[in-house]
DNA sequence: CTGAAAGCGCTTACAG
DNA sequence: CTGAAAGCGCTTACAG
């Protein structure tokens, strides 16, 4: 990695002398001869001024190089269209795809967008994080997949706007903020379902860290194995990335007993595809295996993941959503976006039980 | 995906009727039995403060639950200690990473960051999104690893404080802004060596968009050819992402004199080696494949990708570093951190050539 | 259609 | 060690 710095002619004292005390209203005002208050209506679109003054205006603005102060904006409008987006990670696919949706609307609905990332769910790191996020933006949206994440949104100062994109909507959460989900339990009951009919006699699990003592991917599961009459394995605890997925894998791979196994998400997936592999246990022909998220690469893997669809760039739109409503004040749950379901994406890691698996 | 509305406990009408004017630095003077003044110095720890009267004020400041103004603070000081990363991407590991490592070296210092993605590179939306981000936050740092972030540091408004994650220093950079890179160069060197030193008779490469018409990257592995007197093929442009790699893979597979492929970035590599698969040519067996970046999955692919590690993290936090120099008015570009160079992993997807491949 | 006033919530010199 | 003044750059009523 290499480092260059700036061209003296740069400085921040040149860029000082250059501007001043930099442009303001008054500056465009006295080039254009009105008054400063004036100049603050063309800014912001006011009708009542006249064409001919209009353009004298602009014409001042564009000849100095105005630009608004923003700090000076929401100081006197008591607001900053900002929001921040609270989350412990950025770098998983999930949460990436989160906050892509969120910036994504924010930005549409010209709204300036800050990140904030929980590095540890120390209680005093956490309440310090959001507290600063609060205070830097006019509304919060928090990620709350992670136990991280759902301690922030116990710390969000009281009455402070925000909205949060959750696991599941019960648990833990002592007050009901607006937050949204995706509903993922059918899901789940779908992927366990569609390998018990490929002959499986039943499906292990490769869980995520919950939130939430029910997790509705872990009940849906479990409801489709209750309802197909299979026994119900003890869901193996894992954590969000592949290592954890290979350690889980890695134990499983020990029990010839397992040969179907659902994963929380498409990294967990990958690690238990690699455990298998090393194991000697080929996936698809003695194990199957089904993630979670489809992200962009599980299409690629050898074999390719079936997996269930999320879309969380979508939630992260229905969060900005949310938020912006308890913003303006018109907090209508009613009135929101399609909710799509995920949907389960058939590729090649999972096939046929083989009674006998071939040695 | 579901959602929920918040309850009417927490309507903003409940919330104006709650706070009134939001508590204000007057509020707490008064409760403090001081002039506004000293609840300033207190909060932005003044040393000329009694202790008594430090403890009655910070007393009142919990009692009232007073939050300072973020836009009145920025607005008196001229300083937001803000930054906004524009990127036109979140999503894929280098600038995840890249985002990741900026954003922890801002917190640290104290920075508050803004996100502002570049949806297209059209110039009209790359100019709005810059000025916008210019205008929200106190200095930028732009991820120029592609033409779009290129074209957005060119719109940054003169003399604005500015840094850049830059695939190369030299290129299309008209001015000379702090930038920060990392010199792989070298690396693709080695990486290509390392093949040719595996016996293959030369090296293909899948190349990523570049910004430069001369990537350092691209010539290192140029040189290693030059330099071993193996042929040097035309590079197979690509874009960034699996889908990508595999359409190049598809066409080198029909190739039988591929039998070595360095890849601009693991996703590519992915693609190409399920490319390979589908084509009937094992990785390693028949052709090796080298990535570069050691995203965190790569180690589980299957075979384990041999690529090149590249920590953008790292990147990112000096980037950072510049920026805060420039805001600074320190811009010492000799006193910066330690350049961690990329280096070659090796793991399973690269193999010695064998001459007449098993058919 | 356009000015003059007051104020957003804080900080920075300046007195005392 | 602590007040009183002035001002940061803008917007929002209020006059005219």
């Amino acid at each position: 990695m290499s480092v260059t710095g700036h061209t003296s002619a740069d400085t921040p004292a040149d860029q000082a002398a250059k501007g001043g005390k930099s442009v303001s209203i008054r500056d465009v005002a006295a080039a254009a001869g009105v008054s400063y208050q004036t100049v603050s209506r063309v800014i912001n679109g006011n009708a009542s001024v006249k064409e001919a003054t209009r353009e004298r205006v602009q014409e001042a603005i564009r000849a100095l190089g105005f630009r608004p102060n923003a700090a000076a904006r929401a100081l006197a409008n008591r607001d900053t269209r900002s929001l921040t987006v609270v989350t412990s990670n950025t770098t998983l696919y999930g949460y990436a795809a989160t906050l892509q949706g969120v910036e994504e609307a924010a930005r549409a609905a010209g709204f300036t967008v800050g990140i904030s990332v929980l590095e540890s769910e120390a209680d005093e790191h956490v309440r310090a994080t959001v507290n600063r996020a609060a205070d830097s933006s006019s509304g919060l949206v928090v990620i709350a997949y992670d136990s991280a994440g759902v301690r922030a949104l116990d710390c969000v100062p009281d009455g402070h706007p925000v909205s949060a994109a959750v696991e599941a909507p019960a648990g833990p959460l002592s007050n009901s903020l607006p937050r949204a989900w995706i509903d993922d339990a059918e899901a789940a009951a779908e992927a366990t379902r569609y390998l018990l009919e490929l002959g499986h006699p039943t499906v292990h699990y490769v869980a995520l860290p919950s939130t939430t003592h029910a997790s509705r991917r872990t009940a849906g599961w479990r409801a489709a194995l209750e309802a197909a009459g299979a026994p119900v394995p003890e869901p193996v605890g894992a954590g969000w990335d592949a290592v954890a997925g290979y350690d889980a894998g890695r134990r499983l791979a020990q029990d010839p007993g397992v040969t179907a196994v659902l994963c929380g998400n498409d990294d967990l997936a990958l690690g238990v595809l690699r455990a298998m592999y090393e194991a000697g246990r080929p996936v698809p022909g003695q194990v199957s295996v089904v993630g979670f998220d489809n992200a962009p690469q599980s299409a690629f893997y050898t074999p390719a993941l079936t997996t269930v669809e999320m879309d969380f760039t979508d939630l992260g739109r229905a969060c900005f959503a949310l938020l912006h409503d308890v913003l303006a004040g018109t907090s209508t749950a009613a009135a929101l976006p399609p909710v799509p379901r995920p949907r389960l994406v058939v590729r090649e890691s999972a096939d046929v039980h083989h009674p006998a698996p071939t040695p």
